[in-house]
DNA sequence: TTGTATGCGTTATCAG
DNA sequence: CTGATAACGCATACAA
């Protein structure tokens, strides 16, 4: 409510070195540095931060585009990044991608551009070309998570390496029946991270020499699309595989339930691999392929900030690769019948 | 990066003109109008939000305070929120409460207050007095999710009534061997909602006459949280009930799934159900009581956008029942051994 | 219908 | 170290 100016009269300053005690940027003797305090607090005086962006052109703002709030992965990145954004001084902007290219348009062209934020972070959202040149000309850093674009910074685990990751554990166990349930290929996500895990799994099993023949059921990325995939999948005992490689833990914790409702046993008749490292893996002993989606969201804002702090050296355009890491719990174990090993 | 001054010089019109134009607020001529857009898309010219806010005094923007984000209550409702806000033109900063009181007060003091947002929305957060007092004294429209707070317009299910609800549909089936499996009543969220859902059990019960002895467990809102307690609650088959009221649907899952590897068959030997109807429970047959996070979400957007739009008249101080649901499942039956009736 | 002029609340420049 | 003063980019009251 109450102005800068009120703030520098009550002080008997000017609205310059009140501006410039509040702010601590300059000198200012600690004589009219405690009187400007003191008056500010008796005012309940906050800076209005529209009226300061408008003079720095920085708005300590910072836009999260994703297209999901609701699923884990997302909304532990978003954690991550509202953690470190708070704590470095920044609002987060939240956006959410609407599907329909229309409003995607209207996201970027409308709500991004009204110079409200220093910098984007967008969470499993590929950036069309355009897209990137846009916030290129916009001169905002900007740093993706969940895939490769080019033209900007981003951050993400090599999909096709987790899955071959997740599957190599398998075979070196002496599985060669091992079925993949991962997401629909039509369905795609941005980064195609559905077909380049079936990628992964698919040129694990071929280094292996291992013959694919029905190897992969495509279902929603969910406890219960893993659960009614492994349903079908598993009704069959004489054709049912000896290992599953799912395309994430929640679709591992669905085929584990599917598994103990049709009384298999996991993991002495069926392994079973996830991927992500979800809190509820544990509780169903889930060996699983470690991401940590929060750091990622942590390690965003870290470039982002840097990047806003320093001078115009743009961010590099580089892709940066998360580690990952297997977690071998209770859910996989050789193969029930012996097959022809390799070693 | 191109300035109204620009456009309006571009269109041969002055700023003022400029300004009517692109704002549709006011009467020009379309000749003028059009010589406008046209100069505007030419330039790419996008409107600076913290210019108009200055000046305006409204900056399109609310900001949404809760304490979680990765939860499903919470990140449900957030997506109501922020789909009803981008359609009403609006913003959202989304801000997470910290649980230490200084970062706290941090928050609202600092983040909150710099005239950066329009109005809040809290969702599952018990504002204190003194933070309702610094509401209104900002002037900001206000609304909370999940409990009444004095001063503010609230909305909230009955939480009493939804595990009363739960509850006698147990009864009615003919249980009376009912243990509660609920949340840590000393780590309560902020409406003790734990409390309030285990004093609403213990209601329905002592309303059927219902002798109560060990009818409680404490665990975490999760599923393994309610497989844990499940676990040791159902070890001993003499002492074990016939039925579980679970604080919430994810506790309830983990319930089921502790009983089926305990060889014990829901409904049958088991009757469980949940609260919240998420979207795993249907997977499970999970008998249980629906509300919707996302409509209340919505309808919170709403309040306040009437209220932002409206004239002063503050939104009224009051607690809106959010009606709930029995979904009845199939993980609910009568008990396995007949126990005396009422009726 | 249109143009002119003013002010929103700061920060930054430049003298002093 | 401090004080005037000029922007920042826009919306509006007022005059034409």
């Amino acid at each position: 409510m109450s102005s800068l100016a009120e703030v520098a009269r009550r002080a008997g300053v000017s609205k310059a070195t009140a501006s410039r005690a509040l702010s601590g940027a300059a000198h200012v003797s600690p004589a009219a540095k405690e009187r400007v305090s003191a008056a500010a607090s008796d005012l309940g005086y906050v800076v209005s931060s529209t009226a300061a962006s408008l003079v720095t052109g920085r708005t300590k703002n910072v836009g999260v585009i994703t297209p999901f709030i609701n699923r884990w992965f997302f909304a532990e990145v978003l954690e991550g990044i509202e953690g470190a954004l708070i704590q470095a001084g920044y609002d987060l902007t939240l956006f959410r991608l609407p599907a329909e290219p229309e409003q995607r348009s209207r996201l970027f062209h409308y709500f991004l551009v009204r110079k409200r934020v220093d910098a984007i972070v967008c969470v499993g959202v590929a950036l069309t070309p355009s897209e990137v040149e846009l916030i290129h000309t916009l001169r905002r850093p900007a740093v993706g998570i969940g895939g490769a674009i080019p033209g900007i910074t981003t951050m993400s685990i090599d999909d096709e390496q987790a899955t071959a990751l997740a599957t190599r554990h398998l075979i070196s166990l002496g599985h060669t029946r091992i079925v993949h349930i991962g997401g629909d290929l039509g369905e795609q996500m941005d980064f195609h991270v559905h077909a380049r895990r079936l990628t992964g799994f698919r040129a694990a099993m071929a280094d292996a020499g291992i013959p694919q023949g029905d190897d992969f059921r495509a279902t929603e990325f969910s406890v219960p699309g893993g659960y009614e995939a492994a349903m079908s999948l598993l009704a069959d005992p004489a054709t049912r595989p000896t290992a599953i490689v799912a395309g994430c833990d929640e679709i591992a914790i669905g085929a584990i339930t599917a598994a103990r409702q049709l009384g298999i046993v996991v993991p002495s008749e069926l392994s079973v691999v996830g991927i992500d490292d979800h809190p509820y893996s544990a509780m169903f002993g889930l060996t699983t392929v470690r991401q940590r989606p929060g750091e990622q969201g942590e390690l965003a804002v870290d470039l982002v900030v840097r990047a806003m702090g320093g001078p115009d050296e743009p961010l590099q355009s580089t892709a940066i690769d998360i580690p990952i890491g297997l977690e071998v719990r209770s859910s996989t174990t050789a193969p029930p019948v012996s097959v022809p090993g390799r070693g």
